[in-house]
RNA sequence: GGCCAAGUAGCUCAGUUGGUAGAGCAGCGGACUGAAAAUCCGUGUGUCGGCGGUUCAAUUCCGUCCUUGGCCA
């Protein structure tokens, strides 16, 4: 989860192993978002190389599916190159999406996404939830009335491929020709986690997480909705900026999201039965770490 | 020192014409197929400030004490 100290195990297991970095974050992808992704510092990214950071500007939008595009190559690459990938992230569906494939789904359309807005502005997201029903009842079974995003994807689907998500879904996913040694770090006590969250966010804010927003918004035509202004801390530093709330509940709330993120990693965590975990809290982490991975490369 | 107001869930507060209480936020658990740092679902027993009194019954009425804020000395 955020604020576990991924970096920095990652800059250690460079020390020790021939690897290159794959982000695997959501956030990092774009460019000119450094404060409030806690993107690899300038030193950091020299040490040793990273990809996948910085690669979008904050007005484009990036997927799981380009992520898995972007990624596989990667992995190839750097193999070939005799070196070992290291996979670097919070994006837990990216994880997922790489690993295991996704289905052959039309990728998105913002005119059709506009279209469906306009609708469920209008009418509300139940009725879109049941208009869903009749064109595709085994999604809309599964998908609750007021989940926006998810009810307007498979309307989407439907409206694009003339077929329902239901039928697309399950058949001739690739899944990643690697096989990956999976390590979670997970705090054993929570507060400490949420300390060094508070921690973190106020070093965001010190080190200039609003002015940071400010030069982007000046710079780029970029409104509230686009997936890069709904992430954690910008979302709420541009509410602040456009005075919608205070410095201090900008602190408030900006806290708050990050721990509602940590929680929502934690929770696919759990479910990667295949995972390693490591206490992120534990004082020779590094060591820990590295000893597991020289008995598990030694199996390879 | 006197007067007034407030003390109810981690926080901000509502409420009970006396039958032991509920919202928002937070927290916690879960879901997750091209926006995923997103989106959504579930979850609220807390000496109703302390102690006495009245009452079948008090968080609610009365007394007193404590704390906080304001006003007056």
């Amino acid at each position: 989860p955020t604020a576990s100290g991924k970096s920095a195990l990652a800059a250690a297991l460079a020390r020790r192993f021939p690897v290159e970095i794959v982000s695997v974050d959501s956030a990092q992808v774009y460019r000119g978002m450094d404060i409030g992704t806690a993107k690899p510092s300038p030193a950091e990214r020299r040490a040793v190389p990273h990809h996948l950071i910085d690669i979008l500007d904050p007005t484009e939008s990036y997927s799981a599916a380009q992520f898995r595009e972007d990624a596989t190559p990667l992995i190839r690459d750097i193999s070939a190159r005799g070196r070992t990938p290291l996979l670097v992230g919070g994006t837990m569906l990216y994880f997922k999406a790489l690993r295991e494939g996704l289905s052959e789904l039309p990728e998105s359309d913002a005119a059709v996404r506009a279209q469906i807005d306009a609708k469920a502005a209008e009418r509300g997201w139940p009725a879109l939830h049941k208009e869903l029903t009749r064109v595709d009842p085994a999604t809309a079974a599964r998908l609750k009335p007021n989940d926006a995003q998810r009810i307007q994807r498979a309307l989407e689907i439907h409206r694009v491929t003339g077929k329902p998500m239901s039928q697309l879904v399950g058949r001739k996913k690739s899944p990643l020709p690697f096989r990956p040694i999976e390590l979670a770090l997970v705090p054993s006590d929570r507060s400490e986690l949420h300390r060094r969250i508070e921690v973190r966010f106020d070093a965001m804010l010190e080190r200039g997480l609003v002015d940071e927003l400010r030069a982007l918004r000046k710079r780029y035509a970029l409104r509230p909705g686009l997936p890069s202004m709904r992430c954690v801390g910008y979302r709420q530093a541009w509410q602040y900026i456009d005075g919608e709330i205070g410095k201090n509940e900008l602190r408030d709330r900006g806290i708050f999201a990050t721990r509602q993120l940590a929680k929502r990693q934690l929770t696919w965590l759990r479910a990667m039965k295949d995972a390693r975990t490591f206490d992120c809290l534990a004082q020779d982490l590094d060591s820990k770490v590295l000893g597991a991975l020289r008995s598990e490369l030694a199996r390879v």
